[in-house]
DNA sequence: CCTATATATTCCTGTTTTGGAATATAGTTC
DNA sequence: GAACTATATTCCAAAACAGGAATATATAGG
């Protein structure tokens, strides 16, 4: 029940369902993924922590970077069926939609002093 | 977006969820599952109240008592989606179980005064 | 109309959540 | 090791949330 309520709630903030979208469109690093949102980055990353321990989402070290990816669920039956539903779900949101478009522009050697 | 949050925050509360569960197992009123979640009356009316708007449940006004039911999911997709979901996970949920073996004592004859 | 009762609403309190500023950590380069 | 940088953590304030006591509403039966 526990795992299935944290689930949920991950997924009940409009900013990590947003990030859950774009790393499905592609990976992404913290500053990626701060540009997109417009947040502060400490905001980033401590969404990014609760979507990690609900199993949505899953990080790699990279040298300096950490790169963001989707989780493959088999960490959580729950995450796994949400992560299937969210693949089509809200494709046609206008305020995700505008972010998508926008991606392509977004760079991590654009944003940061590489 | 908003309408997929609602869903999902109507879900992040263990006590919502039990109700969704309880609900699914039989049709009940407000003080039967006052006295299967053992909270206060308000709190479940609110809880009610929060599911309803989400498109998880629907009441029925019939004479004194309030009936609930699971929604249809005619009022969400992602409503219908999860309460299709919930028909079988946490079914082996030791709380949600120990409830359930419960509720063929819990009747509003006996609860109420009738 | 009066009483009783099942549910809804209001009000208040303690807790959780969110966001950002400041700071700490870890890795890279020289 | 020193300087730099991407990310994580800590700390704090504002907002949202959950629970219950008290109260309001609506319906049934006399």
């Amino acid at each position: 029940m526990k795992e299935f309520v944290k689930v949920m709630k991950a997924l009940s903030d409009i900013n990590r369902v947003k990030i859950v979208k774009l790393l499905q469109h592609k990976m992404m690093c913290v500053c990626e993924l701060q540009t997109a949102l417009r947040v502060a980055q400490p905001t980033v990353s401590k969404h990014l922590k609760i979507l990690e321990h609900a199993g949505l989402v899953v990080s790699k070290k990279e040298g300096l970077w950490v790169n963001y990816y989707p989780a493959d669920g088999s960490a959580s039956p729950y995450a796994a069926s949400m992560l299937g539903n969210l693949r089509h779900w809200l494709d046609h949101d206008p305020g995700l939609k505008e972010i998508i478009e926008k991606l392509p522009g977004i760079r991590r050697d654009l944003i940061c002093n590489v």
